[in-house]
DNA sequence: GTTTTGCTCAACTAAAGGGTTGACAATCAG
DNA sequence: CTGATTGTCAACCCTTTAGTTGAGCAAAAC
């Protein structure tokens, strides 16, 4: 992985990091929604919810069409794949590094002949 | 899935939002770190990177534990899960939204004969 | 036509973010 | 003891963010 355009998972994680915005998401992500529907649930004006949908936008995470005078918002899931791969990416190596911390302790317990219960279960 | 406190996402996806951040996590995933260490490869004081490292501590994505004058950083991947399951709960239902489409289009396009096998499976 | 409705934009405010520096505590090295 | 190293904290600066209100435009409704 590459490091996919720092910049781009700035944009993505930033649009996650607020509870309106996954709100938002999670309702867009199961049909399409105009913006006054999508504000309506809120406890702030429509600019502001306005303003939420262009961070969204921002993060390619929703695309907005106008159809007359409203705007219907779909979900875009793309940007999803590389904030997965991130997490995947550190989860990996994490995995690895238990790994690691498992055969060193094998290689430490296994070259003692002597210790008669050796062989016994490790501790964790 | 229940908005696993809301506030808690809040700061893990706050804390991946930074380039800065994403890398000394990703150095963190694979061993301990020093606050020092960590702060070598970055053009910016040893106490913006400390900063950095409090903002990942925040969201429990670090712990760091005093060993005599040094600090030890260790990575903790238990958040990623929610983040991980944020995403996939977005993805299902991007998902279940095209097999319903995929489902209507089906239902649109069959000739409607008489029902035949009306007794097939239906979608739960 | 006139008037709603749907939405964006611009200007503003208050708060939060990301960075700096300087002072300090605590540990380690001589 | 003296001095260097490791790290945090507090104060400050500037920029960004999240919200507001008010203006205004374009499409719908009447």
């Amino acid at each position: 992985m590459v490091e996919r355009q720092a910049a781009d998972l700035d944009k993505i994680f930033h649009a996650l990091a607020d509870p309106t915005r996954r709100e938002i998401l999670k309702r867009v992500a199961q049909r399409e929604y105009t913006v006054t529907e999508l504000a309506r649930p809120f406890d702030m004006s429509l600019a502001a919810v306005s303003k939420h949908i262009k961070v969204l936008e921002r993060a390619s995470l929703v695309r907005q069409t106008r159809s007359g005078r409203t705007h219907r918002c779909e979900f875009n899931p793309d940007p999803l794949k590389d904030a997965s791969a991130l997490i995947s990416y550190l989860e990996r190596f994490w995995g690895d590094r238990l790994a690691s911390l498992a055969q060193f302790l094998r290689e430490q317990t296994e070259p003692q002949p002597e210790q008669s219960h050796a062989t016994g279960k490790l501790d964790e």
